[in-house]
DNA sequence: GTCTATAAAAGGATAGAC
DNA sequence: GTCTATCCTTTTATAGAC
C-alpha cells in the first residue's frame, strides 16, 4: 500500500520533530543549528522552514512537549483525589527514573531553557495544567495526621525532586567525581530507585515501620 | 597619583574577565556574544580579541575559575584531616549557600556546560586539586563507627550536593511553582540553610540527638 | 512537498591608524 | 593599549524550479 499525501506530511513532521528533539535537548536553543536538525531527520534546510518557518517556533514547539513530559506521574497519583504521602514520593521517584532512563537530557534542557528565559514558566505551567497546590495538599494532609513530621511540605516536594533529577543533570560530572566508570555509575541510579526512597522517609516518617 | 600602563593593563583584563564572567555565566558558551561582553567591559570586541585571542580562550578562562568556585569549603573540611561527618554536612551545606547567594547562575552554568563537553572532566578534576577518595573517606568512617546508618557513602554525598545545589540551578521553575513571589523564595532558602541539614541528619544518623 | 541556489544577517576575528 | 573599519565564516531564512 502506497502512503498517500496526508501520511507524508506527517512522516515528515514527526521526522522533522524527533530530529529537533534530540539536537535541541543536547545542545540547547543557543548551540542547536538549523542545518543539524535537518541532517538528522534527512532532509534540507528549506524544509524545516516551510513546515516551522522559523528556529524560534520549531523550538518553541519541542520545549512545550519537554516541559509537559518534565511532570511524569505526580499528575497520575493526583487525579485519583487521595492519594497517600508513599504513594506520592514512589509515584515521583518511579517517574523520573522512568522518564530519564530514556531521555537523559531532558531535566538539564528543561532547567537550562527555563534560566535563560524565566518569563514563559507562568504560562507553561498553566498551559501544562499542572496543580502545585492539589500536591502540596496531600503533603499537608500527612503531615496534620501526624504521618509525617512538621515542615514546610513544599520543601518536602523540592527534596524529592532534587535527589530524583539531580543525578541526571550532573550526571558526568558526579559519574566521573565519584564513580570508576560510567556502567557503574548507571547501575547506581537503577538500585537508586530504593535507596532514594528509603533516604527520604527515615528522614520524613514518625512511624518508619508502620 | 597617575596611574601606570600596568596598572591599566591590570585594570582592563580584570573588567573584562568580570564581563566575560556575568555573560558566560548566564547565557552559556553557545548564547554569550563577543560584543556583549564588549559592551559589558565598556571596550570595543577589537580589545577582547587583543587580550584573549579567541571567545573560546576567553571561555576557557571564565570556566576554570567557575569550576574551582564550584566546590566550596569541602576543602576547608579535609584540609585538617580528621573531621566529624556533621562538620563535614554542615560544611557543605554553609559553603554552597555562602556561594550561591553571590552567583546564583554558578551550579547551572558549570553543569550546563560540562554536559556539552565532557571530555573535559577528568582534567579539570585533577587541576582543582579535590579529592574525592578524601572525602568519601570521611563518610566511610562515620559509617563504620556506627555514627551513620549503613549505606553508599557517595550516595549521601550526592545527597548532600543534591539537596544544596538543586533550588539553585531550578530556581525559576521551582519557585514560580511553589511560592507567591521571588522574596518568599529567597526567605526560603535562607532558612532552608538549617532545614536541610535537619532532613539530612534525620535519615542518616543513627544517633540523632547525641 | 521537496529540492538547489542564494540572499541577508549575525558574529568572530584581523588590519591598521593613533 | 585602544579604537574604527572591514573581512570572512557561519547561520538563519527565502526564492524559485521541479
Amino acid at each position: 500500500m502506497v502512503k498517500n499525501k496526508q501520511d507524508k506530511n506527517q512522516d515528515t513532521e514527526e521526522l522533522i520533530l524527533k530530529a529537533a528533539n534530540r539536537v535541541f535537548e543536547k545542545k540547547g536553543y543557543a548551540g542547536a543549528r538549523m542545518q543539524e536538525i535537518a541532517d538528522e531527520a534527512g532532509i534540507n534546510k528549506a524544509l524545516l522552514h516551510y513546515y516551522f518557518r522559523s528556529k524560534e517556533k520549531l523550538f518553541d514547539r519541542i520545549f512545550r512537549e519537554a516541559f509537559s513530559q518534565f511532570w511524569p506521574s505526580i499528575e497520575k497519583v493526583t487525579q485519583g483525589g487521595m492519594a497517600g504521602i508513599r504513594d506520592l514520593i514512589k509515584a515521583v521517584i518511579d517517574g523520573y527514573t522512568e522518564i530519564l532512563a530514556q531521555r537523559p537530557y531532558l531535566p538539564a534542557f528543561v532547567v537550562g531553557e527555563l534560566n535563560r528565559s524565566p518569563e514563559r514558566i507562568k504560562e507553561l505551567l498553566l498551559a501544562s495544567g499542572i496543580k502545585p497546590d492539589k500536591i502540596i495538599k496531600i503533603v499537608q494532609d500527612a503531615i496534620d495526621n501526624g504521618e509525617v513530621v512538621n515542615m514546610d511540605p513544599r520543601e518536602l516536594l523540592v527534596n524529592i525532586i532534587a535527589l530524583s533529577i539531580f543525578p541526571f543533570i550532573a550526571r558526568p560530572l558526579v559519574s566521573s567525581m565519584f564513580w570508576k566508570s560510567k556502567g557503574e555509575y548507571d547501575s547506581f541510579l537503577q538500585k537508586r530507585k530504593e535507596t532514594v526512597y528509603e533516604f527520604i522517609c527515615r528522614s520524613i516518617l514518625v512511624n518508619p515501620d508502620q
